[in-house]
DNA sequence: CGTTAGTTTGACCTGTATCAAAGCAGGTGG
DNA sequence: CCACCTGCTTTGATACAGGTCAAACTAACG
């Protein structure tokens, strides 16, 4: 569906799924957009958007592939901050300054100017479209905290499933996974990045996960095979409970 | 200075300190706001100002002590995920959901909802304020991803000595710490929940800070004794910037 | 002075890192 | 079609950072 459109309508499609998905976007407020798309980038795996040491160069909207914010520590370390998923933005207020971008598989972006432009527009044309964005901005500021409490107190096991349940989440959102799987684009070494291990490590712990029956992945294609015990495992509420909208309880 | 004003009026000053030391305020553009701090709460350490499951309960300046944002685990686990300093807010934009808020020290706060009506008001007359509560904002955004890159990626040694100067730092902004010291209110306990470490491990990595001469801490006074080789350690080091020096034989 | 919360110590254990090398594609050029 | 890269995954052996448990020490405080 979304692959037969031209990248940038795509992109701007994707976006507006997820501001639609939040509860404060009527299917009717989405705004007609200037076509997209004339600016496409290409990137390979590992190529920065912008490197370490300059300013993002404007905004721009993910259409396909993983992109990742990433801080390089003086002797090589890294660590990636934040995964932006097609649809997601980066370097737009989320994006804070020192943070370097990466394409953390091949990808591709277009301008987001004209999107920004459009929110920034005070006009009440814009009014829900505005709301819906500034919740998905507080999507992503909740999940640069989900990231925090699975760096500092999740076992690499709980850690890793916490995550791929993260992109499965974030990707059916969009529209992009199945109910039971999604294209998985990372290497092991992009994965030891973002969750702060060692590539060694993430092996192994990916082992486990497939020795337990909770995921299978072959070419490309990760399966959860046991979501409920997966989720379990993360530490996410175990029956069911709800977790993205405003309203919830967490388990005692 | 500040111990002589009544706490509403002190929360507010120090809130004013941090937004004139950003760039974009003049002195000039501090709107007068109401007077602060008839609604004044007193907590105890480990208070909760609001607990796990609930939603916020507004938005509160802190006007003396620490206070955390926390996520809680099932099993009791705890992972603090931003520390809120005097003057700063708890509970406004920068605090999303899904996270309670607890006193990290003795800790007094008063309501915000007249700064934060000022800064929502359209006026103009509030432009320039607005302007530096935004930087603001961005700010603690990128405090978050300084911890996601502690966690991720430093060692204890680094991570304590990180935080550390963040602490000082951020204190140095209101005018609550000396340029070599400041008043450092956390237990040991609460610093492992900050610092993704168990109590004895911040215990024994706090002790080689000392050992090394980078630190001195009595009596709730905590002094940097060596900044410079403090910054280094924390890997904000403008110098070589390789591995860990071990200069004298650190010993575990 | 006993109580209590916090810090410090020691002994021991384990999760995760490191090092090194071996398998395993998917692509390339000969 | 094969030999050969090259980048990724997997494996094994070993080392260490940091966790856990339990107890002793310290200091504030009623």
């Amino acid at each position: 569906v979304i692959n037969t459109l031209r990248p940038g309508t795509a992109a701007l499609e994707l976006l507006l799924r997820k501001l639609k998905s939040g509860p404060l976007l009527r299917p009717d407020g989405v705004a007609p957009f200037g076509r997209l798309g004339q600016d496409l980038h290409v990137y390979e795996p590992g190529a920065w958007l912008w490197p370490p040491d300059k300013a993002p160069a404007g905004s721009f909207l993910v259409a396909s592939g993983f992109v990742g914010e990433a801080r390089v520590l003086g002797d090589g370390r890294r660590q990636i901050t934040a995964v932006c998923l097609p649809g997601d933005l980066v370097g737009a207020g989320a994006t804070p300054a020192y943070c370097a971008a990466v394409a953390l598989s091949r990808a591709q972006t277009v301008d987001a100017a004209p999107v920004i432009r459009a929110l920034t527009d005070a006009s009440p044309r814009f009014d829900a479209l505005r709301a819906a964005w500034e919740a998905a901005g507080r999507d992503d500021q909740a999940r640069l905290v989900d990231h925090i409490v699975r760096l500092g107190r999740l076992s690499a096991y709980e850690r890793t499933a916490h995550f791929l349940l993260e992109l499965h989440e974030r990707l059916l959102v969009v529209g992009l996974a199945e109910p039971d799987r999604f294209h998985m684009p990372l290497t092991q070494e992009v994965l030891a990045d973002i969750l702060g291990l060692s590539i060694v490590h993430v092996n192994r712990t990916l082992q486990q996960l497939r020795r337990e029956a909770l995921i299978t992945y072959r070419s490309g294609q990760l399966v959860l095979v046991d979501p409920l015990r997966l989720a379990m495992v993360a530490g996410r509420a175990p029956l069911a409970a709800q977790r993205r909208p405003a309203s919830a309880s967490p388990k005692t």
